[in-house]
DNA sequence: GCTTTATATTCCTTGACACGTATATACTCC
DNA sequence: GGAGTATATACGTGTCAAGGAATATAAAGC
């Protein structure tokens, strides 16, 4: 359970985190605004914290819980070698479905059929 | 194994998709890169193709992976929420230096005190 | 057709972790 | 100080996925 991803890799945690981001919340008030155990919630929190996606504040016999950004930055700086990619992507598929239909209306849809070879050495058929 | 989060929630498979950002590659060239056996590539594969990560194309006997953009896009759109707060929180964060250590030379901005109230309602410390 | 090369799949074992239940800790207020 | 409230922890259990070893599928070239 080291690792920023196999923490947020937990649908109950992203439920936490998701309802940290809007302001700090009580143990109490996230049990009943996600409807989970008070065990369960307690768990998850403990995790995010030791991995250093929230910090805890006392208030009483309460525990108020808040979002650290950290975290999910470098979560943020993993995904950034893809936007190249992906941008790049949109731009080669677009001239891709130019070469296919050069009459294509502009974000209208009327495909046809086509025939030239593929951009790249591509060989065989997708799967 | 159904969501983005838990297929890259795996190193090898994240070690994957960051080799194939650059360009395709056949199984083996994953293999000999990333020094894995090529059934743990294999299969890792086809958890990523079956989850949208990756697509295969056929050449002789070779297949050549290579990426696809959804997935990751996805991710990024749940990261989207978050963005907000953590450019909020390093503003808050100045004004906390702020208010701490007035002298701070800190990387040539000189700090000066302030007075005013916490913003939200903090009322113990932090863990 | 047989061998070599490339990739996929099956079977088995093991470990991690999420959950429920029960209990412990800690603070408040009367 | 005892009851009530809020949160944390411990323990036992079941599930699921990753890894290794062996094998299956398939194409290439002679």
């Amino acid at each position: 359970m080291e690792s920023v991803f196999e923490i947020i890799a937990e649908p109950n945690r992203r439920a936490i985190l998701s309802l940290l981001v809007s302001s700090q919340q009580s143990v109490g008030e996230i049990e009943r605004q996600l409807r989970m155990p008070q065990p369960t919630v307690s768990k998850h929190l403990r995790v995010l914290r030791e991995a250093g996606f929230v910090e805890s504040t006392v208030d009483a016999q309460r525990r108020l819980y808040r979002l650290k950004p950290e975290p999910l930055q470098e979560l943020d700086a993993w995904l950034a070698q893809f936007r190249r990619f992906w941008s790049a992507h949109v731009d080669a598929l677009e001239r891709h479905l130019d070469r296919m239909d050069p009459f294509t209306p502009a974000k209208g849809k009327t495909r046809k059929g086509r025939s030239g070879p593929n951009r790249e050495g591509h060989k065989g058929e997708t799967n």
